[in-house]
RNA sequence: GGGUCGUUAGCUCAGUUGGUUAGAGCGCCACGUUGACAUCGUGGAGGUCACAAGUUCGAGUCUUGUACGACCCA
């Protein structure tokens, strides 16, 4: 019997349920984990997760970078790839070390009171105990990596991949110890690549300080400078050679203000003469340019100011640095020199400036250049190769806008310091032997080295660890197993896809691009997917320390992981940021929030009405079965495929390593995807088909009701499907209930949907029930323009041209449920007090609404509509007098509009016609 | 200082190689609880596509300039 079954889902979606019955499901059936013997079989799809720092907490750019990674990797599960989302953390070197001891200072005690060993064990412990927690936060919005595969730059496996990119790089001749100047973080204690000293817009001031001439005390000469404090240690004051000005002056000496050191003044191009007073000061163990003019000129190099930042005579100073300005921090110093200078008379004016500072990443302290040893890469080779695979195509940036920046960046590469001066992190691999006698080059090792290959001494290990960033570069292929020629490696090397943000473009993933090409000969990935930034409604990008952060686990409390995810798919346009209100959740979230309500609702009744009895599959269905309505709504899914497949991919190069030019920009577009996607199911699905079918459905037995159950559950399952990569939760729930779905199977691994018909064209019988579509909503319109009674019926006739009351015919039933309405078919407008709309295609809707109807309105309203027309019919029919366009435009084109002219006039006619009769 | 991008409905954004009457979500207005859904339904209002010039038969789309804004790099 086919008595509708009881309803066994709840009224209200109930996410927190949801998400804690079927996320541990899936992950204990596997349904996550990647399989490298499969991928031997199947097209392997990769994306690498871009690790989290070990001790970080979950905040809305990770929440928009993992949805989009998790949408991408469940997409491609579906379509048959061996899908692998390879999750992890990273050590972070600098940031917990930050963290670790911030702790410490709590207690009043610092690193160097507990020594480097129990230090770092003391990280490690609190890494143990608080880090990671930032996955099982990820697993809370659905995301479908491969826990088992979870893993951590700092563990012993990629630690081993750490050395031997080292050493290898070492070998290749490409790591070397350099001494120069680099930025330094005095509050860290460590030296910073430039990409970790960020520079940040500052309103700071110029000192124009006077430095009097050795020999002539009557002459002086003036330079700008926005750092007093270092004239201590300056060296040289440069002049531009071709500045007229100080000509006569080059070759001369000046005598410093308060120490009296006496400098030369030299030439030097490095000077621009139209910067300050167009001379400078030369420092070059506090200023990167300086140090360039100082190796030139081979002139001294004194340190005045230490790794604390504090001004005293540190290195080759003797003499430079008073008594009464030693042991002050740099700030306080620079006070106290201004003072002084003040007081010799050296001070000649203070302008405000408007300058850059670099700032630590970490800690957002000023950057002091500081004159130190340091082991760099030198990037140029690698550069080459990264840039190589982008202009061959082989890697693609998206959106491409960001492919210019790559390649300037890459062609301006500068070498890399790689060696912190802290303790968290993984130690250079080099030993040295202290031996005086013994006549041993550092050993570059990738084992641990206990004497000296030499002498049999004891050696000691290189103080200094290695950049976070010099682990994380490795991350493709580290994580799986390199060096070693791993299953995994072999597998899933190269991956597919990196989702990130811009802002770690140069940090992170040309560098990857780099080490991939030198180590392992090619890119990492072909597609590198770009996301905008998760901002306020101010714009300002959402921070802790602004205030303005929403947590996305707050957002999954109170509407649910998918409404979450649903939301920013669903905003997120290729590249763009994504604005949210951290004051009114309800607001933000109200799209994901609403669509979940809504899917659940169409979900329930549509299962309520399928029931739980089996299906008989669509393919058995004869096609002359279906009614119009049916055609209709599996023409809109066979379209809605397309739509989504056309949005989201290729998912790589069709010829496996090289993007074509056609291909390059095409797919990830997430917004569009979810557009299809949604449209399909409540547009189209639950606003029309679902509304159609309901008389069908609520007859109690018959073929047709069988047909349109089997039609309903088809077009629902491919709904499901295509939605299921969004909003995994809320689908899998539902599709558990399809009476066709196979016990043990889930959504999560089920078949992505292919389109029935290729093409997606309506087909002949779905054009009937657009007609009727048509019908409804001009029913409605006249219902609504008259203040019908909702609840009233109301007499409607069509009138249509033979063909299409032929099809309409079939539709009168439909049409009168759907828009309340008596309908009757007629060949010929009777005319008379009634209000009347021209359909498409020459079908005309008269509704007679005795007694209701305001001619005047009436007339207005073919007025207004007339007058539009006609003016548009008069811009159509002024493009095809143009003999021009005639001859130039496309003929098909020329054909279309023609056709389209034709018909206008006919409307136009139609509409005089009516106004004639209703008395105009 | 160098570079990149943006400016389309009240807000946030789509609009693929130039070609119908420029779309969506949210918001707004009117009506409404008809056997899934008021976190909803139905109907509707709202845009000289920043400005100016140019190319073209034809420009939201291509070129140049201007204004404003954002980001990246030095």
């Amino acid at each position: 019997m086919t008595a509708p079954e009881t309803n066994p889902l709840p009224t209200t979606y109930d996410a927190g349920s949801t998400e804690s019955t079927w996320y541990p499901r899936w992950t204990e059936h596997g349904v996550f984990t990647a399989d490298a013997e499969r991928a031997a079989t199947r097209e392997p799809f990769v994306i690498v997760i871009p690790p989290p720092n070990v001790t970080a907490v979950l905040h809305m750019g990770h929440g928009l970078n993992n949805t989009v990674q998790d949408v991408l990797i469940r997409w491609r599960r579906m379509a048959g790839d061996e899908a692998l989302w390879l999750p992890g953390t990273d050590h972070a070197g600098i940031a917990t070390q930050n963290v670790v001891e911030k702790q410490l200072a709590a207690q009043g005690k610092t690193r160097f009171d507990l020594g480097r060993g129990p230090f770092v064990e003391k990280v490690a412990e609190f890494v143990d105990h608080t880090g990671g927690e930032i996955l099982n936060q990820l697993k809370a919005i659905g995301s479908s990596a491969d826990w088992s595969r979870t893993a951590y730059t700092f563990s012993p496996a990629l630690s081993k991949s750490v050395r031997e990119a080292f050493v290898r790089l070492h070998e290749d001749g490409l790591v070397y110890k350099g001494h120069r100047v680099i930025h330094w973080c005095p509050r860290c204690g460590t030296s910073l690549s430039d990409e970790e000293a960020e520079f940040t817009d500052t309103t700071g001031k110029l000192y124009h300080l006077k430095y009097t001439l050795a020999d002539d005390p009557t002459q002086s000469i003036t330079v700008a400078t926005t750092r007093p404090e270092t004239m201590l240690g300056d060296v040289a004051v440069a002049v531009n050679p071709e500045d007229e000005r100080y000509l006569a002056m080059i070759g001369q000496e000046v005598v410093l203000p308060i120490n009296g050191v006496r400098i030369p003044i030299i030439a030097d191009t490095y000077t621009d003469a139209a910067f300050g007073t167009g001379a400078v000061k030369i420092t070059p163990a506090h200023d990167a340019n300086d140090f360039e003019v100082g190796k030139r000129h081979q002139l001294t190099m004194p340190v005045v100011i230490d790794a604390e930042g504090i001004v005293r005579e540190v290195e080759d100073a003797a003499g430079r640095v008073p008594a009464t300005l030693s042991g002050l921090d740099r700030a306080e110093a620079r006070t106290a020199i201004v003072k002084l200078l003040e007081a010799e008379g050296a001070l000649v004016k203070i302008e405000p400036h408007a300058h850059a500072v670099r700032h630590c990443y970490r800690c957002d302290t000023v950057v002091e250049p500081r004159l130190s040893d340091q082991w760099f890469v030198r990037m140029r080779p690698l550069a080459d190769k990264a840039l190589d695979v982008l202009r061959g195509g082989q890697l693609r940036i998206l959106p491409d806008r960001w492919e210019a920046v790559y390649v300037n960046w890459l062609e301006g590469i500068r070498d890399w310091n790689i060696s912190r001066q802290i303790w968290w992190g993984h130690r250079v691999p080099v030993w040295y032997c202290d031996n005086p006698a013994c006549s041993q080059e550092p050993i570059v090792s990738r084992t641990d080295v206990t004497a000296c290959t030499s002498c049999h001494g004891p050696v000691r290990q290189d103080e200094d660890v290695l950049d976070t960033w010099f682990s994380s570069w490795l991350w493709p292929f580290s994580t799986l197993g390199w060096p070693d020629a791993t299953p995994d490696l072999k597998a899933f090397y190269p991956g597919d896809v990196l989702v990130t943000a811009p802002e770690i473009l140069f940090f992170w993933v040309s560098r990857m691009v780099m080490s991939g090409c030198w180590f392992l000969d090619q890119t990492p990935f072909h597609t590198v997917y770009l996301h905008g930034t998760v901002r306020d409604m101010q714009h300002k990008k959402m921070s802790k320390s602004l205030g303005n952060g929403i947590d996305p686990l707050d957002v999954v409390k109170l509407y649910g992981a998918d409404a979450l995810r649903w939301t920013m798919v669903a905003g997120l346009g290729l590249g763009v940021d994504v604005m949210l209100d951290p004051n009114d959740l309800d607001k933000s979230f109200a799209p994901g929030r609403n669509f979940c309500t809504k899917l659940w609702n169409i979900g329930r009744f549509l299962l309520s009405r399928v029931g739980t009895e089996p299906l008989q599959p669509l393919s058995s269905i004869a096609p002359e079965r279906l009614t119009a309505a049916d055609q209709w709504i599996l023409d809109r899914l066979d379209q809605a495929v397309l739509d989504c497949d056309a949005a989201l991919g290729p998912p790589r190069p069709a010829n496996g390593h090289t993007w074509t030019d056609a291909e390059r920009g095409r797919g990830l577009r997430l917004s569009e995807y979810a557009e299809a996607a949604r449209r399909f199911v409540w547009n189209e699905l639950a606003d029309w088909y679902l509304e159609a079918l309901k008389p069908r459905l609520y007859a109690t037995e018959g073929e047709d009701r069988e047909v349109a159950r089997t039609v309903l559950a088809h077009a629902f399952d491919g709904a499901l499907r295509l939605l299921q990569p969004m909003v995994p939760f809320i689908t899998e729930a539902l599709w558990q209930q399809l009476p066709n779905t196979p016990a043990g199977a889930f959504l999560a691994q089920a078949a992505w949907p292919v389109a029935r018909r290729g093409d997606g064209a309506a087909s002949a019988e779905a054009q009937a029930f657009e007609y009727a579509r048509d019908a409804v909503q001009a029913i409605r319109s006249v219902r609504s323009e008259y203040n019908v009674n909702p609840g009233a019926w109301v007499d409607a006739m069509l009138v249509a041209p033979a063909p299409i009351g032929a099809l309409l015919d079939a539709q009168v039933a439909t049409i009168g449920s759907l828009a309340r309405a008596r309908v009757t078919l007629a060949a010929e407008n009777p005319g008379g007090a009634s209000a009347q709309l021209l359909l498409r295609d020459g079908v005309e809707l008269v509704v007679p609404l005795a007694g209701m109807v305001d001619l005047e309105k009436e007339k207005q309203r073919l007025q207004v509509e007339l007058d539009q027309l006609d003016a548009q019919l008069q811009a159509l029919d002024g493009r095809l007098a143009n003999e021009k366009f005639v001859s130039k435009a496309p003929p098909a084109l020329v054909e279309a509009e023609r056709a389209k002219a034709g018909e206008w006039r006919a409307r136009c006619e139609l509409m005089r016609t009516k106004l004639r009769t209703l008395g105009a």
